[in-house]
RNA sequence: GCGGCUAUAGUUCAGGGGUUAGAACGCCAGAUUGUGGUUCUGGAUGUCGUGGGUUCGAUUCCCACUAGCCGCC
């Protein structure tokens, strides 16, 4: 392995194409979906499900939370996230840009960088493309993304091409600083005890790959603009920022079916925080290998599954004596033992176990799903593989299942 | 057995002689896309305990009955 990850594509299946991502920590085969673990955990799902039932290769943390609380001085001395954590498989950091901007208060946008209010006290905090890289090279995680701004889905021209060239500024100062950290940290560390162990402790440090991400809103011609200057700068992967942030649907499907194709080939592409089991399979047609989203445990935390027949709402009075697993399709250890009568019960009566039942079943269908998109890529039949799961999917959209 | 209080939505309770009787919670149903177990948005629900009386009009005032709660014997 030469550089800090390793992209191999294994097969090609019209514009999409399966293959696996070797990084120091475990080997990823795409096209992937990484669970999110914003606070450093998987909401309502132990690692040990995530490794063992699920085999969930990468997951995601946040730079901005973990950055809020703890604290890098907390996870820097407990030797990095993984450690911390105790999830020793790969990590995806996000950078904060789009935290920022959907969750804090107040915001002062200024070239160097954005101040705004801590959504937990309130608290006056400043990021910037070098606290950034910062914080996620003392979170060790192995793939760190460039500090961005998410301008809304509907932004007006002008607005978007003003925002685009902020983050294209903000891109080349995250590489300038995350190169910095990694050849401070190989020549550095010999110099005194104190670091050594520090080093010793995070002894995979210097090892991370940076992504670059590609802004633009609903603008294709400012797509291309971005990705173009993006790739002037050369990142080891490369990101769809600005999706789903409120622009209507037929607008992203024509994002993605006109940049993802001409994002370079030799490099995983990854769709930010996108999206449903229909967005998902849209994207891979178009050659898209990476993929977070919250939807499988947000919804799961407040009721709503994934099925292989469309989304259902356990706390849906039709449930309350069904005997059925939640997908009669699934083979994941919840559906193998609850019911759909018991989950929509605990749901009620306000019992944990509802969500975390429900996360763990989605998490399974969004990763199940995944590896039987893989397989049919390398079997050459991805288009009727995408055509017959959406038409089940729609089967029975109103209710029934 | 006697006296007092009460009876209005699934529950706890407001209300008031005059169109369509309210709140909270619950219930029913939506939303949620680089995560706030949060939140938001809609919706349905009533023989106003039963019977009689007064009145142009009673769920509201009066009487009886029934039920519940409290106290006394």
């Amino acid at each position: 392995m030469h550089g800090p990850i390793d992209f191999k594509i294994t097969a090609q299946d019209g514009e999409a194409r399966t293959g696996s991502i070797r990084t120091r920590r475990s080997i990823i085969e795409t096209p992937v979906f990484m669970p999110v673990g914003t606070q450093g955990a998987i909401k309502g799902v132990r690692f040990e499900w995530l490794e063992n039932e699920l085999d969930a290769r990468i997951i995601l943390g946040n730079t901005y939370h973990l950055y809020l609380r703890p604290g890098i001085d907390v996870i820097r001395k407990l030797g990095g996230l993984h450690k911390f954590s105790s999830w020793s498989r790969s990590i995806l950091t996000d950078s904060g840009g789009y935290q920022v901007f959907s969750l804090a208060k107040m915001r002062k946008l200024t070239d160097e960088g954005v101040e705004f209010r801590s959504h937990i006290d309130g608290a006056r905090c400043f990021l910037s493309p070098e606290i950034s890289m910062n914080v996620q090279a003392a979170l060790d995680s192995e793939i760190v993304m460039a500090f961005d701004e998410c301008p809304p889905g509907d932004a007006e021209h002008e607005a978007t091409r003003k925002s685009l060239e902020l983050t294209a500024r903000w891109a080349r100062r995250s590489k300038q600083r995350f190169d910095e950290l990694h050849t401070a940290q190989s020549t550095n560390f010999s110099s005194s005890s104190e670091k050594k162990r520090q080093a010793e402790a995070c002894t995979l440090n210097g090892m991370q790959a940076l992504f670059g991400i590609i802004q633009g809103a609903g603008h294709l011609d400012l797509r291309n603009e971005s990705l173009e200057r993006t790739v002037e700068i050369g990142f080891d992967g490369y990101a769809i920022g600005g999706l789903s942030v409120g622009e209507e649907k037929d607008v992203m499907y024509g994002v993605l079916e006109h940049i993802a194709p001409k994002m370079p080939k030799v490099h995983p592409r990854y769709l930010m925080g996108v999206g449903t089991p229909e967005d998902l399979l849209e994207a891979i047609s178009h050659g898209v290998d990476m993929f977070d989203c919250v939807l499988p445990t947000r919804n799961g935390r407040t009721g709503g599954a994934f099925t292989s027949r469309g989304k259902i709402n356990i706390r849906n009075a039709r449930f309350v004596d069904d005997d059925g697993p939640i997908d009669p399709d699934c083979l994941c250890s919840v559906c193998a033992r609850y019911s759909r009568a018991y989950i929509r019960h605990l749901y009620q009566a306000g019992e944990m176990a509802a969500a975390t039942l429900i996360s763990h079943h989605n998490l399974a269908f969004y990763l199940n799903t995944m590896r039987s998109v893989r397989e049919a890529i390398a079997g050459g039949t991805y288009l009727a593989f995408k055509n017959s799961f959406l038409e089940k999917l729609r089967e029975n959209q109103d209710g029934g299942v």
